[in-house]
DNA sequence: AAAAGAAATGAATATTTATTCATAATGAAA
DNA sequence: TTTCATTATGAATAAATATTCATTTCTTTT
């Protein structure tokens, strides 16, 4: 247990350096460290501390710590996506338009789109099932399904 | 030749929603819409757009684009910095360890520390100049003092 | 301390991804 | 247009990585 975590805190140290290019060769240097592992093993450390093979022009591909802000915002867009579920039907009247959501969804959807703050849209009003989007004037219907998508790309099946 | 370049404009645009597990899913997709193509040449395209493999800790692995910006983080970081003059001392007791403030500063800092989200720390609390920061097992003060450090680099010369 | 449960791991294997090697398509130069 | 070079691609394969299944090693509970 112990031994894990001191192990993965090396994988850490090394890969940070950016010199490793695939499991065979972290494998190596951590075993002339003095750690014992198999690829397997190495193989669930790396999912375990979220580390990513991204091709590199010039070395080919390198593994790498991922940013916070990386790890942040992937959490968000699965959440966001997440959220999308919650999705039931867009109407318009007007410059109003009317999402209707599965019930307790339509604040934190609500939440979302204001985060965003689409040019598109003025404001929204939340209720529990139902989101009422004003529209800023002259945007047509398609230009607001899309600012949405944009928000949530998870709508884009749905609409 | 034009083709390719659309091709991969397309993949970008899929990728970007955040739901492709691996590249034969993507290859699916791709071929949906009219798209043909064997894995070898996404293989490549991936690799030419810098296409990374992250494990997600919800969905086993998702594809990502590499993040485009620093930027930003300049301005962050002066802000950082100065609010490290608000640091006392840091002090530890097992696997806590209790970061001392002017009065007042604590929780800012405390915020600082859980959007860096860093991998040593499990997390904090503050109150009004104190923080306790609950530190991963295995965690040695070193490495927590290096995590803080990181995080607010003006601290290095007062530890 | 024994028993039950959970976590960690390796060996073998399945799955996934990268590359090689041959061929076809594209384009430039004569 | 023909020739030569470059680029793109697929089929097959190699290489890399993830997972399954069995076993062991800790933890916790009784």
């Amino acid at each position: 247990m112990k031994d894990k975590v001191k192990r993965q805190l090396e994988i850490r140290k090394i890969i940070f350096k950016g010199n490793v290019q695939s499991q065979d060769e972290l494998l190596a240097v951590l075993k002339q460290k003095g750690f014992d592992l198999t690829q397997a093993t190495l193989s669930r450390d790396l999912k375990i501390l979220q580390v990513a093979k991204v091709p590199h022009p010039a070395k080919g591909y390198v593994y790498v710590i991922p940013e916070n802000g990386q790890r942040e915002s992937l959490k968000e867009q699965t959440r966001v996506n997440y959220l999308a579920d919650g999705f039931r039907d867009l109407q318009f009247s007007g410059n109003l338009a009317v999402l209707r959501t599965l019930p307790g969804y339509a604040s934190s959807i609500a939440v979302v789109i204001d985060k965003a703050n689409p040019w598109e849209i003025l404001g929204t009003i939340a209720g529990d099932d139902t989101i009422l989007i004003i529209q800023r004037e002259g945007i047509s219907k398609t230009d607001l399904t899309s600012a949405l998508i944009k928000v949530m790309p998870n709508l884009k099946s749905k609409l």
